[in-house]
DNA sequence: ATTAGCACTCTCCGTCCGAGAGTGCTAACA
DNA sequence: TGTTAGCACTCTCGGACGGAGAGTGCTAAT
């Protein structure tokens, strides 16, 4: 008889016997009384006050999510809607992004977090300089997910831009195709203007390969403030810091995400202080060993994890494909 | 004897005529009394109920600021901690513009916005085409601000490098130096594939060009729910709504900032509603005519605007002073 | 095992009251 | 005329009180 926490879902108000009674249940409230204070004993429900109705406790939505778990199904009008909006989009890797976590978090009114999509091995596919002006050269690389990086280099003394092509392709054909971690080695036999290339193009791309996932998007921080509260005012504004400073998010993630498919954190289940009010659905999408990104949301403890779960799983799914087509 | 104000701002409370009398005024309460009913009178201050002492009223702030205006000068300690963070970081516009925004965030403790500098006329440097595989084009646009924009271009059959390279230089050469507004009209002469490649670069070019400020960085948000707890729960969701908005908050720039120099609007005088129990400080920074951006801060209109003006001035400058060195 | 009945407990909400803070006014004073 | 002391008045704030209502736990009957 655990209506008792879809109904405290949906009110917010702790659910009385005679409450369940009402949603349908052929027992008298005496009945699920007894039933209910077992559960409490078992630790699923939990009493504000003594004469109060029960509201769930972490155990108890952790009960909920799993019996969930087995039918992650989104409805097929919310289906069109999500890939309605997704169809509109250019095929631009950022933009989806933006898209996936604006629909999430419009969808289930909550704050939703979402990565670009990032290679496990980032691989040049080409290096450009190009001369801005007498001194200063733009070095761009690109990579073979359509991914840019650029960054200024100041020169000491002036190169033609036939000698900047040379050296591009000739840094070029030291990275194209090597794992990044071994392009650290210095080459023998460069000038110094290649070295001094070189280095600024092996930094990149070390930090390009560092980290599982790119710096997450944040979108819907405003439905932290209408949903939650009864939270107390200082772990929202950690909470909220936390949620800001996307660096310390992206390092976080891995801990966030540890298995495979989709997962539910409830309420202390959280490692960080900041999240122990929250519940937190989250996943990777992509293709594994290949590339991956990851979407969530967090929101309050008492979540429509019926709706969020499947709607998450399904946004993922959506991710994955794109992903699938841009990289194939 | 308006310490009332100064008073009201660092402690929060309404003032008593007794503690006007304590910071040091050679007059007794009474006096104050009559002073304080006659600024009241004027419509400077407010009493929150008869028997409190009175809060600054929005004109009240205004006077206050006003009075400010005139000594906009930033302790030494304090220009030395913003010139020190400043130092160590690389050449890179969108690492200023969010190094400026952490600073001013932190300092102030209030949500601080910094747009990008932006130039009023975006001007081509150099287009690159970068097969990435058969059909797949990489368009990337070099413009003369070290401002690089991408997009992906999928060919309806293949094409070869060489004439990808040739095709850059010619719409190089059609682009180049051009105010962007010309380059919408067709140029004659233009094989299929220029002229497809060619819309893309007009696209770009023109996005490029509109609106007179860059989509803002927005750091500190968490400032809010820490200094406003009073604030209607409502309209502080409106707020951060608004902040989180980019593209919103960015049409909406022009018309916060209007004239030149420093700008304070305090509460109602705001236009926006979601404004209307804040107070903005933002000013222009960059080279008149050439490039701009915009630096500001969003906090309660009980802020401290002897320190918020001085320092939102002083990051003003050292932008225009960082953006005066890169696009000199 | 279920249920009706009932006493008990606890919150919620409005009221009341006293303390305290601060004002406005008046009358005295320089 | 401007300042000040004195004082009555007003309003908030916080705690106490109390009744209504909701919901429970227990007991006894089915």
């Amino acid at each position: 008889m655990r209506i008792v926490i879809g109904e405290y879902i949906s009110t917010g108000i702790p659910v009385s016997s005679e409450t369940v009674v009402r949603r349908g249940i052929n027992a008298s409230s005496a009945t699920i009384r007894n039933e209910m204070s077992a559960l409490e004993e078992e630790g699923y429900l939990a009493q504000p006050h003594t004469s109060a109705g029960r509201i769930p406790s972490d155990e108890g939505y952790r009960w909920y999510v799993d019996s969930i778990m087995k039918k992650v199904y989104l409805a097929t009008p919310e289906q069109r809607l999500i890939a309605h909006q997704f169809h509109q989009v250019e095929s631009e890797a950022e933009e989806w992004t933006r898209l996936a976590a604006s629909i999430l978090s419009r969808m289930l009114r909550n704050v939703a977090i979402v990565t670009l999509p990032k290679p496990t091995e980032p691989q040049l596919q080409h290096i450009e300089l190009i001369s801005v002006n007498e001194l200063l050269v733009m070095l761009v690389i690109l990579f073979k997910e359509a991914k840019l990086k650029q960054q200024a280099i100041m020169l000491e003394e002036p190169v033609s831009q036939e000698d900047l092509n040379n050296c591009a392709r000739k840094l070029e054909s030291i990275y194209s195709g090597r794992p990044s971690i071994k392009i650290n080695t210095r080459q023998p036999g460069l000038s110094p203007l290649e070295e001094r290339i070189g280095n600024a193009v092996s930094h990149i791309m070390q930090a390009e390969g560092e980290g599982e996932f790119e710096e997450p998007i944040v979108d819907g921080l405003r439905h932290i403030l209408n949903q939650t509260e009864y939270m107390s005012s200082h772990r929202i504004s950690a909470l909220v810091g936390m949620l800001e400073q996307k660096s310390l998010l992206k390092s976080l993630l891995p801990r966030l995400i540890t298995g495979h498919g989709i997962q539910v954190m409830v309420g202390e289940e959280n490692k960080e202080d900041a999240l122990r009010d929250c519940s937190l659905v989250i996943t990777k999408y992509g293709i594994p060993g290949e590339v991956s990104g990851a979407v969530g949301i967090v929101g309050p403890t008492r979540m429509h994890y019926d709706i969020a779960i499947p709607t998450v799983d399904f946004i993922s799914k959506v991710m994955s494909r794109l992903v699938n087509e841009a990289y194939r």
